[in-house]
RNA sequence: GGACGGCUAGCUCAGUUGGUUAGAGCGACUGGUUUACACCCAGUAGGUCACAGGUUCGAGUCCUGUGCCGUCCACCA
């Protein structure tokens, strides 16, 4: 075994042999526990960022623990269209060949497209193989792949005949650089310093008379139809029914009154533009006002807005129509206004309220949606995050699901050629068209990527074809198990799902019947919902590619290892707390590998034993009649952990898992038990009990880390040969209770004073390390103890000698009737042990470092005492607390005699 | 404006239903080639648990309020 692990030497190679075994392939097994994870389908166009691989190290965890546990696993990986991300890179790419989408036209542009989707997408796919991550990839699905294309159009169908995909003109987000609609959850809030303009206008019938009007975007008022006021505002007792003039493109418009008007903000009066505001749309709904657009849909001004800006871009517009304003002396005011503004979450600019002609959905199945989750049919992990998702139902809009963009599942619905579109009469909405297609054309909108999305879990299995659900088990493995994803989706895709999942899985229902418990419990999308943390950078930000902030994980892989980006990862990911990257943290999670194959390499070196190890086997190889304490101590450690591990993995408790195994692995069987294991190793009669013990623990703790560093664990699964020619992964960790009792069976009962005692003994071994420390004296100076002690105390330090002298570097420990006058003493639990130093002592310090300990003990007994002296104390709190306090006060009083007699002894 | 989360050692974070003297890793410092590992071992220093009240025999932990940081929702032109 080479001195340091080589991940290289190790990963590709065991990655490619479980893919030939077919270890990932989700079979079918009625005689097995079902368990499924359907992936987060990334951007198929996209690359392996840390966000992924913390999202599906987490699967994979699962995933491999499964497998292990003996469930028929399928983990379903694939990839979505993006459709607007990947339009716009397409036609970027287009752009620079100096040609538009337009001069391919729909279909060649689409042909286009795909090809530049297979050669560029699918990375992110072998990156994912990088990882180690275990999916079916004969499974692997792609949101535009022919059978999932028709699954989507299939839903669309079903949701227009049951009514709740509707058409309709309305207000919608518009993307100017996209040209699309955008959903509102597309749309970020930004926070914006702008300006607050006041604009007068002039009351037609009494000409010099003005009313003063705030707006931030004077580049619309040629949009005004109207201006409006609160109808309770007492400051305008007579305007409603008056008529002012238009500033800009000279118009008279009426001035109305409407609720929605806020008397306190700016002047108490509002212009209202129906074409570009959300209210005021409504409150032109109200007052049957006209509409005027004076924006085209790149956002530049059209002819409406007059020939001196048409054709200027809205924000260059902006500062003209302030200049225009200036002039005629109709601008009052200018003053510093922060406000929101809503941001194209792609394309990065601030949408457009407008007008158009939309398809949009009603959401099936909201109050079903709701109760599988507040009555715990879906659990959240964190739960926190049902607060969200419930709030975001209670008050859910409905969904513009139409984009105008080509890349996409083009909208199933086609209008009869030169009828009226608005009328139904004229549609045709099916999967596969009209059959007389030539008097008909399709809708020219596809729909938005996340109407694909949404039904994934259903249609990577099959759904809505029969035949095909049965072949891929849809049956067997709905509803998955997990997901694993982030909590900026929950709307975007978890809700959705979930009510995609109770709307098309099993049998039709009627829209008016409500689903009962039974029915959600089968139709859930999936069972356990785990929200992983955001990834930010050490300084707190989140990873953008903007910022390059953002590590290449293929990097850290290269130098790490998979297995130590693995551990590194989960090690520092909480549940549900955005994380702090650093790759310091990936660093450890390679250290923690080499330590594990330094330990293996240690116990190959003993070789003996290393091939055919299987548990029962080891077992016999212990003889009980020559177990230590420490053996003892360790095993009980080991039953402790493995209980504890399986219950955190349970809770999706993570980096409590790691802790967990790190703590045992690292601090009790590294440094204690196999350090403590090197003289009997020397060739004590109990080397072999001594050996045993240790593969009984190593072999649990590959078992137990396999789901989170499967290569190396599988590797050394074979070196250390406890495979029986198996693979690792088909092996699940003991529970504590089965090694308990495989080992009674073998006459083995394990002392349970023994965990107390090494602790114990470990403790002193501290104390009397850091006294040697403290005299400058190296850790492998051997030097001499003496130590005074009741007879109790001294039995066990007797048993304990020699690790305790290998511990600490000591060629004796005697015990002694008396105090040694003038030498270093320590107060332990076991009594006082002394320091002989064959040199002087310095006596002053000594004594000033004995004195420091009395007083630090003597404030630990007043405080004590306090509480003792406390009638309120000894009256409620439990007897048991009580009692530990008095045996506490005891403790600590003897110690003190102790030290005030060691300080004697020195002068 | 509303909701949620965070504030514990220089840094990143643990800290179960309130109960001994608040922990870990990293970093710092000191010492170290003992039959694995310097990607290691041993040890040391370092904390008014954000702040203010309250409940309690007892509060990092429960309650109320405040501050700061972050996220989401809403969107007054």
């Amino acid at each position: 075994m080479e001195k340091a692990y080589q991940p290289k030497e190790v990963e590709d190679r065991l990655y490619e042999k479980w893919e030939k075994d077919g270890s990932f392939t989700g079979q079918i097994d009625q005689n097995k526990p079902a368990y499924s994870i359907v992936i987060p389908p990334p951007n198929v166009t996209g690359v392996l960022t840390m966000g992924h691989v913390l999202n599906n190290t987490i699967q994979d965890i699962l995933a491999r623990r499964a497998r292990q546990n003996g469930c028929a696993t399928l983990w379903l990986p694939g990839t979505d269209h993006a459709g607007i991300a990947t339009q716009t890179k397409v036609e970027q790419q287009l752009r620079q060949a100096g040609k538009s989408k337009h001069d391919l036209g729909r279909e060649r542009f689409i042909e286009h497209a795909k090809e530049w989707r297979d050669k560029h997408g699918g990375i992110i796919l072998k990156q994912l193989r990088k990882l180690g991550c275990s999916c079916d990839w004969d499974r692997t699905v792609h949101t535009l792949d022919q059978d999932y294309s028709d699954a989507v159009l299939e839903a669309f169908v079903r949701l227009f005949k049951n009514g709740y995909v509707y058409r309709g003109k309305r207000m919608v987000n518009w993307c100017p650089v996209s040209l699309t609609a955008l959903s509102d959850e597309e749309v970020m809030m930004k926070p914006q310093n702008g300006k607050l303009y006041k604009i007068r206008y002039e009351l037609v019938d009494s000409p010099g008379e003005f009313l003063e009007v705030s707006t931030t975007r004077p580049e619309t008022i040629m949009g005004d139809v109207a201006l409006a006021i609160h109808p309770d505002d007492e400051r305008w007792p007579a305007l409603q029914g008056r008529k002012v003039r238009r500033p800009l493109q000279p118009a008279e418009i009426p001035i109305i009154a409407d609720e929605a008007v806020e008397k306190d903000f700016g002047t108490g009066m509002l212009k209202i533009t129906p074409a570009h505001d959300p209210l005021d749309f409504e409150i032109g709904q109200r007052h049957n006002l006209e509409t005027i657009d004076v924006l085209n849909a790149d956002g530049t001004l059209n002819e409406f807005a007059g020939a001196e800006f048409a054709g200027m871009d809205r924000f260059d517009a902006r500062k003209a129509t302030v200049e225009k304003l200036r002039e005629q002396g109709d601008l009052i005011d200018e003053e510093d206004h922060a406000n929101n503004v809503g941001f194209s979450e792609r394309a990065d600019v601030p949408i457009e309220p407008r007008l158009s002609e939309q398809w949009f959905l009603r959401y099936p199945r909201v109050e079903e949606a709701k109760r599988a989750v507040s009555e715990g049919f879906i659990r959240y992990f964190p739960e926190r995050w049902s607060k969200t998702y419930l709030h975001w139902l209670d008050n859910i809009q409905d969904w513009c699901i139409s984009r105008q963009l080509w890349w996409g599942h083009r909208i199933p619905v086609w209008y009869r050629k030169g009828a009226p579109r608005n009328d139904p009469q004229n549609w045709h909405v099916s999967v596969n068209g009209p059959d007389d297609p030539e008097n008909w054309e399709q809708d020219e909108d596809v729909l938005d990527t996340w109407a694909s999305s949404w039904l994934w879990p259903l249609a990577t299995m099959g759904w809505p074809d029969q035949d095909s659900m049965q072949k891929q088990g849809l049956e067997f493995f709905y509803p998955t198990s997990a997901l694993v994803t982030g909590p900026d989706i929950i709307f975007f895709w978890v809700a959705r799902m979930i009510m995609a999942g109770l709307e098309f899985k099993g049998d039709p229902v009627d829209p008016k019947t409500t689903l009962t418990d039974d029915q959600i419990k089968q139709r859930i999308p999936f069972r356990d919902v785990y929200f992983t943390g955001i990834i930010r950078d050490s300084k707190g930000r989140k990873m953008s590619k903007s910022l390059g902030n953002s590590p290449d994980p293929l990097d850290l892989i290269e130098k790490y290892g998979a297995d130590g980006l693995r551990h590194g990862i989960m090690s520092i990911a909480p549940k549900g707390q955005d994380i702090r990257f650093s790759e310091e943290r990936i660093e450890q999670g390679r250290n923690f590998c080499n330590k594990l194959w330094n330990v293996s390499r240690f116990r190959q070196m003993a070789d003996e034993h290393t091939q055919e190890s299987t548990q029962e086997e080891i077992i016999n190889r212990i003889n009980p009649a020559q177990l230590s304490q420490d053996d003892h101590a360790i095993l009980l450690r080991l039953i402790q952990t493995l209980d504890e591990v399986d219950k955190l993995y349970q809770q999706y408790e993570f980096n409590s898992v790691l802790h967990s195994i790190y703590r045992f692995f690292w601090n009790d069987l590294c440094d204690w038990y196999v350090e403590n294991s090197k003289p009997r190793m020397r060739g004590g009669e109990d080397k072999h009990t001594c050996l045993a013990v240790q593969d009984l623990c190593l072999r649990q703790v590959l078992l137990l880390l396999h789901p989170v560093t499967p290569f190396i664990t599988e590797e050394l699964w074979q070196v250390l040969g406890f495979s029986g020619g198996q693979s690792i992964q088909w092996t699940s960790p003991d529970k504590g209770s089965t090694i308990s009792s495989a080992l009674t069976n073998a006459g083995i009962t394990l002392d349970p004073s023994a965990l107390d005692e090494m602790l114990s003994i470990r403790e002193l071994v501290t104390s009397m390390r850091a006294l040697k420390a403290d005299r400058n004296l190296a850790n492998n100076k051997q030097v001499e103890f003496s130590f005074l002690a009741e007879d109790a105390k001294a039995e066990i330090l007797t048993k304990h000698q020699s690790s305790i002298l290998s511990s600490v570097g000591a060629a004796e420990l005697k015990r002694v009737s008396a105090a040694p006058s003038g030498m270093p003493a320590l107060v332990t639990s076991f009594g006082s042990v002394y320091l002989d130093l064959s040199s002087g002592v310095d006596v002053a310090a000594e004594k000033n470092r004995l004195s420091k300990e009395l007083a630090s003990l003597q404030k630990v007994i007043s405080s004590i005492e306090n509480k003792l002296g406390n009638s309120a104390f000894t009256d409620k709190a439990p007897a048991q607390v009580v009692e530990g306090a008095r045996r506490q006060l005891a403790e600590n009083q003897a110690k003190i005699k102790e030290t005030e007699e060691a300080l004697k002894a020195l002068s």
